[in-house]
DNA sequence: ATTGCAAGCGTGATAATATAACAATCGAAA
DNA sequence: TTTCGATTGTTATATTATCACGCTTGCAAT
């Protein structure tokens, strides 16, 4: 449950609800957001560099969390690989602009599933499959702001992570 | 802002909005803290040893989260102290039975303002003073169950964490 | 009391995650 | 073409977390 490449399903429109735990067309999945970063970096003069796209496009192999160091080996062929510093940047990028999100229960990464730039996520983390679907959570945001604002606290960014099981893995787990 | 001494203002009511915020009777806090630790670890026949004790009495030196290795510092007065195990030991312990939480963006632990045992609460996490208040979560918490009983996924543990500036250190900030 | 045993602790080693610092290179704009 | 800032390559190191193993301790069944 992470991967799919079930070309019959839903087509491959992006930011649907949790497609990561549905069937679905992820080759399409792929294309759509390395395209999406390509535009949305030409339009705001961002370098989509090799490094930054070719991690961009490891963490779209699939809706699971990698690791920096998941990225990193990836990222060579055995042999002297690159160094730590080489993904952390790139991820970094990616992450700053929005084209992937960092799960710090994890300390992993994902790529983006939702077109258009800044937005706060909610993630449902399959604690058995490591997938990661993303969620709305500007309803609980915005009731989170205003609890925060009645007692003085000014909101920057908000991380909501929840764990448990995704629908594939339900039912073939042992207690 | 994290550590009050101020014994005029509020009274050491624990589970109160976000205490740790404002000014307040620390020392009741840690009090309390402690006093219900024990009395609930006797009831459910819990072990609270010196070590987790202590640990305890660590975390609740101010409402500001601590690392692992910033406990285990604590531990010890120089010389050769105790090793990694020993705080982490603790603080699982103390994590597991809700008499801290751990904040997963700062790799870094509070202990539990809130009387009672399990709760899923939103915590404010104030980058300048890494100061931590604990708001209850019971109503985003039951919007996102739904959300994602809807999608078929089941949630076991949500982590809520808020990155922003708490009212303390609201004004004396660099831009 | 004695034995047995599970939970907890002490210790050394090591794994996994992340950053600092600096030199070399690339690319766009003056 | 020169210059300058952003990016990359590389070495080293910091920070966070776990494994493994043996000893002690509290406690209950015999």
């Amino acid at each position: 449950m992470a991967t799919h490449d079930d070309p019959a399903a839903t087509p491959p429109g992006r930011g649907a609800g949790a497609i990561a735990f549905a069937a679905h067309d992820h080759a399409g999945c792929r294309r759509a957001a390395i395209a999406e970063a390509r535009a949305r970096c030409a339009a705001a003069g961002l370098r989509l560099t090799p490094v930054r796209e070719r991690v961009l496009e490891i963490l779209l192999e699939s809706h699971s969390a990698l690791g920096a160091y998941d990225v990193l080996r990836r990222l060579t062929g055995e042999g002297a690989g690159p160094q730590p510093p080489i993904a952390y940047r790139a991820l970094d990028f990616l992450v700053a602009h929005g084209f992937a999100h960092r799960i710090e229960k994890l300390n992993a990464y994902v790529a983006c599933c939702t077109s258009g730039a800044r937005h706060d996520p909610v993630f449902l983390i399959c604690r058995k499959c490591r997938a990661v679907a993303e969620l709305s959570s500007a309803p609980l945001a915005r009731d989170l702001e205003r609890a925060a604002a009645r007692i003085g606290f000014d909101i920057g960014r908000t991380v909501v992570e929840a764990e448990g099981l995704c629908p594939g893995c339900r039912g073939d787990e042992a207690p």
